[in-house]
Order: C-alpha cells, then structure tokens, then sequence
DNA sequence: CTGTGCCGTCGAAGCGCTTCGACGAGCCTA
DNA sequence: TAGGCTCGTCGAAGCGCTTCGACGGCACAG
C-alpha cells in the first residue's frame, strides 16, 4: 500500500508538502507541486481513509437511513437513494447505506463512531423517534419528509398538501364532483407517515373550498386490494367520476380493472396519480399526475446537508412545489 | 466525544485493557471486565472508526455497487441492497452504497484508500470490467452474477440456466408447444448481462430437447412497448399458447392486454414469469413463477465474503437452484 | 520452600494522516 | 543596508485505537 510518505520521498519533498498539495491548504510553488502530482499519480497513491478520518475528524461519508420495509413505494426510494449516492460522490462524499431498524440506536453508533458527518433520513414519521437524538448531537442532518416538529433540523420534501390541493384543481376544474382517493396502504397511515398525511389534509381542504366530495381509502398494491378498494367505493359513491391515486402500486391495477368495466379513461372516469414521472408516463394510460421530484429530493438533501457540514447553510424547511402534468388520463366529467 | 482512555480512566484500568475487553483478543478476569462494561455503558463509549481502521486495517464495512440505472429490475436491486445491508449489521458491518459509474476507477478508489474491506458487486456483465482490478488487488469480493470467467473471484446467482429450463419443463408438462419469451429491455441483452443470456440459454436447450417452439423478443417494461411485442408475436406465431416473462415490468401489461383480447389466463392462454415472489403473487392472475431469491442472494453474498475476510471461505460459484411455485396463470393447452 | 508457568494487566510503539509553529530565502521598504 | 514581509517548505505533535512484549502475582509441582 502507497503512503503519504512514499510519494513524499518519491518527489524529494516533506509529507506535510504533500498534504498541502492534496488539500491546497497552503501555497505551494507551480514546480514542487507538479513533481508531487507527479509522483502521486506514478504510485497510485490514494489516501488512507482511516487515518484521513482520524487526523481530520472528517469522513467524507454521508449516512443515509432508508426504511427497512420493501413493500412501500420502492422505486421512490431508489431513485433518491441513487440520486443521493451520485450527488454525494460529485462532492467528495461516499454513502453508507443503513437500514432503519434499530433507528435510535443506530443514529447514537454512527455519532458515537464518527463513522459519517452528516446524515440524510428517509421514511420520516411525524413523531419520529430519531429526532430528539439528532438534534441533541448536533451533527448535520436532513430529513427526506416532513416531521410534526421541524426545529433545529433541516427538511425537504415535496409540498404534498399542495400536491393534493392541485389534483382536486385540476379535477373540479374538469367538472368532476365525486372524486376517490386511493391512499397508500393502511400501515402507512398507522405509522403517521407525513407525506400521506398531508396529501390527504391538502386534498381535503381545496375539495371543501371547491365543493367537491372527496372519499378516500386506504389500499394495499395488490391487484385484489384495489379490485375490493374499487368496488367498496363504486358502492358507497356510486357517483365518483375521478380518482386519485397515491401508491404507485395501484395505478396499474386500477386502470386495468376500470378497462374491465368498460369504463374508458378518461371519457367515462378521470384517474390522476400523486408518482414519479417516470411510473405515470409508462402506464397503460399515460396519467396526468403530480410528480414526486425523487431525483431532485436526493439532490437537494445531499446539498443542504453538505453546506451544513461546511458551515454554510442553516436549518430550514424546503418544500419543493408540485408540477401537474397532464396526459391522457383526465378528462371532464362526463 | 468519549473515548478508550476516558473509558479507562473511568474504570481505574488501562487503555490497553479496555481494548481488550472489547475485542476478546486477551482473557480478561470477569471483575475487570464488568467494571469496564458498566464505564462503556455509563459514558456512552463508542469506539472511533477511524482510529480503529487505522490501527487494525480493518474498516468493517462492505462496499456494494449497485447499478446506476434506476429503469430495470428495480424491485430486485433494492431487496439485495437491503438484505446486504441487514445482513451486514448482524455481522458487524456497515455498507457503503456506491453506484456503478466509473466502475474500475471507483474499485481502485476504495481499494487504495482501504475504505472497505471487501466488495460486493451486482449487475455484473459477461466481460465486467471490474474483473482484472478485483483479482489485482486480491481484496475479498463476491459477485452477484456470472461473469463469463468466474475464476479467482467468488459469485452467487440464481441459476438462471436452470429456471428457464424449469419453465419450459412445466409448460411442456401441461402440454404447450409454442411458447413465447418476453424478455428484459433489449438493452439488457446489448449489455450482455449475464442473467438474461443464460436464461434464454436454458429455456431455448430444454425447448430443443422437450420439442417446444420458442420465440424470444426482449421488450421495454411501458404498456404500450409490452403491447407492441405481444402484437408481434401474434402475428408472427399465431398458435402461441404459452407465454413466458423476465421482465419485471412487463408481466401487469400483458396480463392486462391479454384481459383486453378477452383471451382467459390460463384458460386460453398460460403465463408465466421469472420475477420476485411478491411481483408474481400481487398480479391480477396470481403468477405461476420462477422466484428470483433477492433476500437470500443478498445474505449469501455478505456471508460468503465475511468468511473470506476472516480467512475462511474460498473462491467458488454458487448457483441457487430455482424453485417454481404454480399459481394460478398456467393451465393445460387449450 | 523454591522453581516453573500461566493469567491478567500495563506501557509503549505505531497505523497514515493533518496541522501548527518555525524557519530560511527572497523581496520590498525605509 | 538593515529591518520586516511574505512565501514555500519542513519537523513534530498528535488524532484514538490495536497489539506486542513485559511483568508482577498466583497456583501448582517437585
């Protein structure tokens, strides 16, 4: 293994020369530098991880704390996983990938270790018991989500109430009365999830202001789940001429199941999701739907949590706006 | 922040002694290590993982590389990153989360910078690139996958081979003569990766000796991309009465494009795919599959290269036998 | 009662890096 | 021409831990 020193002496010059060339925390002259970068390339010098840690008290590693369970929006949380992992790297950051069972105890051994300087969570609920310790430590961090209590953290998340308060614009805008939400599952709702929440208050609050009858249900992804979350609605509102879907696993089932009623989308219903573009523009009917930015959310925690850890940059809640794009999936009321 | 020596001090012994206590390396009198255990809990010790990479070499954690495309096999990827990552945890590792971009150059990265002590790699193509690095530097690696030369390095995978020729078995079984493979994106197949050509391998050798017509077309995961190749292939093997999928996307599409033909799985037509468990049992016509073990390859990759970390374990290659689950979509031909 | 060996503990020497203070050389100013 | 700068470089002191060799104290055998 290539050590400091050997290039040190491969270049003729002091380890601490070459620290300094690494870091540019001195001036050092044209000439002496080119002979250490030199010599650095040559050896295929990297520079210890471990010792870097030690004598610098930095890790150059970011925590990020995804949820255990994988039957919930996974392909959300992908997206920002890679996208926190990539943006991380393009500032000299590696990931360390935990997952959230044990939260608490795992938020104290990283701190207590000093294993990452900062830390990004996601799958934040609205009481979440990691976050008394978070703020107790002090170390940087962001949350991907919306906690009850957002002081002395920093947050991002999609602005989901507004998110909701659009579908129902857009919705009541094409003369639809009777809408449907189909809602993540129960357990999501169970573990005061924020996003969900909000969705639903924001969703709510624009429908009484527009006098709109909303009916939301919980539902699992599965095809038999949304077949019976279909039918309950169809029976309690017979009315319902739109809906609106938040789990990504359900639209495809709920289109399928409406072709199968011969119910034509969206001449006799209108079906809008709250899902990453990507879910939405694939679907058997292209959805008009409201986006979850995962890539830009990823983006945007690793940024915030970066400028924390170089004392830029202070706690403060973003919440990015929703973009409603509208495909073929809407339409007015019959 | 509380460290060894504050430890020590507090429980009247040296550093060295509580060293020991932690890691069992020297026997201890119960008295000592008791009075030493109570310090660590009272304080909140927590060992500095710098300090302790630099000292023993050893970082304890495991670096994954995942793929960078978040448009495939998606579900997959985040089950083994998760079962890595649990299964790391209870052996005492973390996970480093690194996205395949610039794959030689990110293994030489935390090769010389000693940031893992091992490697796990998944989507590994035929001819990885990675390869001649990874058996460079003789540091503990597991693939998750096949390469086409698998020598000096370790890989697990399902074996892929024997699942296709596991579904042309059973499909053959039930009397089918002219199935259909719809495949991953084609760009999977461009790429070489080595799952879906051993797939095809297998399925189209069992085809040959069982006497079954096969016709292969990969196919993007969009409804409208799995809805062209189904046309495709209707028109080009009318007499299709069997269909097998590996391509996580695609098996909804088509369940639901075949509803719309109102030809009745498996009644008229048998469908079966090569997918997670959870994917084939949440269909709309619950899946006769192959299961592909995400969790199990997962925890077989971590524990196969903390074994060689501790000096045991060798190089091999482990090929999971497939197992078939039969549900509901498979039937007798028509 | 002395010699031998083991058990439990300690001190000290690093691991590879960062960083602080020091210092010589060259430059400008007075 | 002496004094004071700045610039570029060096040496040394840690960072917190592991680990090796050493060393008392005790039990046992002879």
């Amino acid at each position: 293994m290539v050590t400091l020193a050997d290039v040190a002496q491969h270049a003729g010059v002091s380890a601490s020369t070459v620290s300094y060339v690494l870091s540019g925390k001195r001036s050092i002259s044209a000439s002496t530098r080119e002979r250490v970068e030199r010599s650095i390339d040559q050896l295929g010098y990297h520079p210890n991880a471990g010792a870097r840690a030690l004598a610098s008290s930095k890790s150059n590693i970011l925590a990020l704390m995804v949820p255990l369970r994988t039957d919930m929006y996974v392909p959300v949380m992908m997206e920002i996983a890679i996208s926190v992992a990539t943006t991380a790297r393009a500032h000299g950051y590696d990931v360390l990938l935990l997952t959230g069972e044990e939260g608490p105890a795992t938020v104290r051994r990283i701190e207590g270790s000093a294993l990452a300087d900062a830390m990004i969570l996601m799958d934040v609920e609205l009481h979440d018991d990691r976050l008394p310790l978070l703020r107790e430590t002090g170390r940087p961090a962001v949350l991907i989500g919306l906690p009850a209590d957002p002081s002395r953290v920093s947050c991002v998340d999609l602005d989901f109430a507004a998110a909701g308060a659009l579908c129902v614009e857009h919705l009541a805008g094409l003369g639809h009365r009777d809408i449907a939400v189909i809602g993540e599952a129960p357990a999501v709702y169970e573990r005061h999830t924020g996003f969900a929440e909000r969705t639903l208050a924001g969703l709510r609050e624009r429908g009484r202001e527009l006098g709109v009858r909303l009916l939301h249900r919980p539902c699992e992804g599965s095809y038999a789940a949304v077949a019976a979350t279909l039918a309950r609605v169809q029976e309690e509102r017979p009315g319902t001429t739109a809906f609106v879907v938040q789990n990504e696993a359900a639209t495809d089932p709920l289109l399928a199941l409406l072709r199968q009623q011969r119910r034509a989308v969206p001449e006799d219903v209108s079906v809008m999701a709250i899902c990453p573009d990507q879910v939405a523009a694939h679907a058997s009917v292209p959805l008009t739907a409201v986006a979850v930015p995962a890539q830009e959310l990823g983006r945007y925690a690793v940024e915030q949590v970066v400028a924390k850890i170089e004392g830029r940059g202070s706690d403060e809640v973003v919440l990015l706006a929703p973009e409603l794009t509208v495909r073929e999936s809407t339409g007015p009321r019959p």
